[in-house]
DNA sequence: TGACATTATTCGAATATTCGAATATACTAA
DNA sequence: TTAGTATATTCGAATATTCGAATAATGTCA
């Protein structure tokens, strides 16, 4: 394994490294949705959703597509959820 | 899913999101070792190897036990290294 | 005890990340 | 064209992370 590779595994985790993006990643997994939709779900203003999904989008985590004004994002990398899930339940374990 | 837990996930995450702590786990993976043996594997000075099992040891990840004046370290958290081998496949992917 | 080996922690500097606010860009519709 | 809507990017400040170097702590052995 190159020390590039490894670069690149790390910061594949970085991407999942935020409580907003694991957010993003799970609303995604549901259905496509509009950057104005994530703002209403989560409850963020719209240039935090927005710099998230730019990182997201650069990892090719998650996928834009434009329609009229709005853009509209769906979860490329469905293996990003899996990873989630498998954390999840490990976090889940920890508190109780 | 609390915000605590979305915080913990995260964490979870940044944990393995640094190209020596990945490497340290597959170390691990194979068997235990002493710090001064990975030293000499990774290459790196002491106290670099000794900050990233500190980290690795918060989360859970890995376990120490003390034998003279050595510390081992044991890979704690299996479920880590299958983490890594689904980026791992996926980075390699993206690289050629 | 003292000298040595091994590991952990601390310090400040450098770097990276995050955030709120502001601005820029892209598109629609009148 | 202008106004309005939706999204992306930029800026500086705050915060977090990483690193090299130094120091502290722990244990062994003579």
């Amino acid at each position: 394994m190159s020390e590039k590779s490894y670069r690149k595994m790390a910061e594949y985790f970085k991407a999942l490294s935020h409580p907003t993006r694991i957010k993003i990643i799970e609303l995604l997994a549901e259905k496509e949705r509009c950057v104005c939709e994530m703002m209403g779900i989560l409850n963020l203003d719209q240039s935090h959703i927005s710099r998230h999904l730019t990182i997201l989008r650069n990892m090719e985590i998650v996928e834009d597509r434009r329609e009229g004004n709005k853009v509209f994002y769906t979860l490329r990398d469905r293996e990003s959820l899996d990873l989630i899930q498998t954390v999840k339940e490990k976090a889940l374990n920890k508190i109780r």
